[in-house]
RNA sequence: CGAGGUGUAGCGCAGUUUGGUAGCGCGCUUGGUUCGGGACCAAGAGGCCGCGGGUUCGAAUCCCGCCACUUCGACCA
């Protein structure tokens, strides 16, 4: 392909409103055309380099007896009403009227059409297990999306579906797809992708993990251990505590005039944060009622847990003159019997705690929950800090960073299969509902972080395995005969040999020529010059710096398809 | 959904306060000179100034309404 063919544009300045480097490389590079909100068209070279990492998906998800097919992006929503989704899904999933103003949806995952197809097919338990997967066109009606295709509402994603017949046959089968997934990401050139464990949200099931790009631009806090291979979704995360239990005290009421804020009081009564209690107020969803959750003065609310807990959604409560709850000064100790309240582990074993008396410019000191309040429920509901304790190893070494969400496994279990009424018949004749696996990587958005891993501040440096082109054929000065023909040379050798190249032998200056390379990303530059050839050399460089070099040019083809054979190994593709 | 910001040529922007024939840079076209990190000269093409209404002799500019995009929150499989 010559570079002058390309349907394509690059720009020398960064388009206004870009708020991540991958996202200002690709509207620079031409890789990418907001039509609308959360909404892009690929040009060419991003396609090429989508259709890769599919490429390598197929190939892994194939490799674990994974089947391709196709699930439609339009269905009727019956089939969503079958398995409550219609109602329970917000404004996330599109729905809209067909001509016969019947509801249809566009498919934001396809959990129910695998439900639909599989029902009828696989009656029989000697048909399992099995996995079906497509890559396919997703709709999600995002409240808020960024950085270029990081967050869309429009996108390309890998799901797959595996139904199995004994909870230990998709533990066996889970794992192998985690192992897959690892796979996937190393051969795609980003083996920083990490699993994380995660909370599994409303997708319903319980083991789940995430596929986690660490990078401080992520929008996904995850919780690590420096001293182990921890790590969780903050979401997911327990949250561990260390401290001192304190003295025991008296419980005594202290006036506090004005002083609302854990901040405020800690500075008042001169104690730390940790030896006070701090209530957070939620209400539930489409209810009046209140949560209180207490916790330890110095912690964050991890409201995924909270809500977990308290099996409803919650929202931040607007306390008024009218609440049972005196804002700023609520405490356990003679809150009203109207709010649920909920203990949070930290607070499990303080001997004296300074919370509020629940009325207004007031506090107590010395609170100890078991002689004060009786014995209660502690739940972990905090948020995991820097310095807690690891689950796993027990050391104060967690830490925390962001991260972006590439991709995810679930163990769903029963959900949909029983809601939707999916049966096959056991060995026993009993009749039996499947247990599911469902497992999904965002094409586009890996595209994105790979662009966000490996970068410079000249453009993207593509993984060979995933580069939209293995070379760059850079003709200096191709109004030269002997350039010309050089480079002829080398485009029809290479490409007969397999090796894609993009050509540029466009008459523009060599400024132009290699920011525009730099642009493409491409791994390995050749770079054919009156120059160079004076001398009998072409040059051979990587994008990423690790090689330079010029080569006798008789030479050249067969090193560089060489380089470019062992280069793709190493991310076990060829060519 | 809440709070800000912005809509002017393909891209980046000025012009709006104080109303008077639409501007700049990049890119694009043509000709010429250059030629290893975004060259130079000359001549061109390209605009419903987001949309609708109003005020006015006259609106990119002032007023009202709407829409879109965008940033930060909330939400998120």
């Amino acid at each position: 392909m010559k570079l002058k063919n390309l349907v394509s544009k690059r720009y020398k300045e960064t388009p206004a409103d870009c708020q991540i480097a991958s996202q200002a490389l690709m509207m620079r590079g031409g890789y990418i055309k907001p039509v609308g909100n959360g909404i892009f068209t690929l040009f060419p070279v991003t396609k090429r380099i989508t259709s890769k990492i599919e490429k390598i998906i197929r190939e892994e998800m194939n490799r674990i007896d994974g089947q391709e097919l196709l699930f439609p992006v339009a269905m009727p929503a019956t089939l969503w009403k079958e398995s409550g989704r219609f109602e329970s899904v917000g404004s996330e999933l599109l729905r809209f009227k067909d001509r016969g103003e019947q509801d249809m949806v566009l498919g934001m995952t396809h959990e129910e059409a695998s439900v639909h197809f599989v029902r009828d097919v696989a009656d029989s338990y000697t048909q399992y297990p099995f996995m079906i997967y497509q890559i396919q066109t997703k709709f999600r009606d995002e409240p808020r999306c960024r950085g270029g295709l990081i967050r869309v509402r429009e996108f390309t994603m890998k799901d797959a579906y595996s139904f199995h017949t004994s909870q230990e046959d998709l533990e066996q089968y889970y794992q192998v797809c985690y192992d897959a997934y690892n796979r996937i990401f190393a051969r795609a050139g980003v083996p920083e992708v990490v699993a994380v464990a995660s909370d599994s949200g409303m997708m319903g099931g319980k083991v789940s993990h995430e596929y986690m790009l660490l990078t401080a631009v992520g929008e996904d806090t995850i919780v690590l251990c420096h001293d182990c291979d921890y790590r969780a979704n903050m979401e997911a995360a327990p949250c561990i505590v260390t401290g001192e239990a304190g003295e025991i005290a008296e419980l005594q009421k202290v006036a506090t005039p004005g002083v609302k804020t854990i901040e405020e009081l800690a500075a008042f009564l001169n104690v730390r944060a940790d030896q006070t209690c701090k209530a957070v107020v939620y209400q539930e969803n489409l209810t009046d009622k209140y949560v209180v959750a207490f916790l330890r003065g110095d912690l964050d609310i991890n409201e995924t847990k909270l809500r977990n807990h308290i099996k409803a959604e919650i929202h931040p409560a607007e306390l008024n003159e009218n609440s049972p709850l005196c804002a700023g000064f609520i405490g356990p100790k003679g809150i009203s019997k109207d709010v649920r309240v909920v203990f949070d582990a930290s607070l499990k074993g303080l001997n004296a705690l300074v919370c509020g008396a629940n009325e207004t410019d007031a506090h107590l000191t010395g609170l100890n929950i078991p002689r004060d309040i009786g014995e209660v429920e502690y739940v972990d509901v905090a948020k995991a800090y820097d310095g807690g304790i690891c689950p796993v190893c027990g050391k104060p070494s967690i830490y925390t960073s962001r991260g972006i969400e590439v991709g995810n496994i679930f163990q769903l279990g029963t959900k949909y299969t029983e809601s939707m009424g999916m049966t096959y018949v056991a060995q026993d004749g009993s009749l039996k509902n499947p247990i599911v696996g469902c497992y999904g990587i965002g094409v586009g958005r890996l595209a994105a972080s790979v662009c966000e891993a490996h970068r410079d501040d000249y453009g993207p440096i593509w993984p060979i395995s995933i580069a939209p082109w293995h070379v760059h054929l850079c003709s200096m000065r191709a109004d030269n005969e002997e350039v010309a023909a050089m480079s002829q040379k080398i485009y029809d050798e290479l490409t007969a040999r397999g090796v894609e190249v993009i050509w540029d032998d466009r008459p523009v200056s060599a400024g132009v020529m290699f920011a525009d390379a730099d642009l493409f990303g491409v791994p390995v530059r050749m770079i054919v010059s009156p120059k160079g050839l004076k001398n009998g050399t072409v040059e051979v460089s990587a994008r990423d710096k690790s090689m330079q070099e010029r080569i006798p040019a008789d030479q050249a083809i067969d090193f560089v398809y060489n380089y470019v054979v062992e280069e793709l190994k190493k991310l076990d593709c060829r060519l």
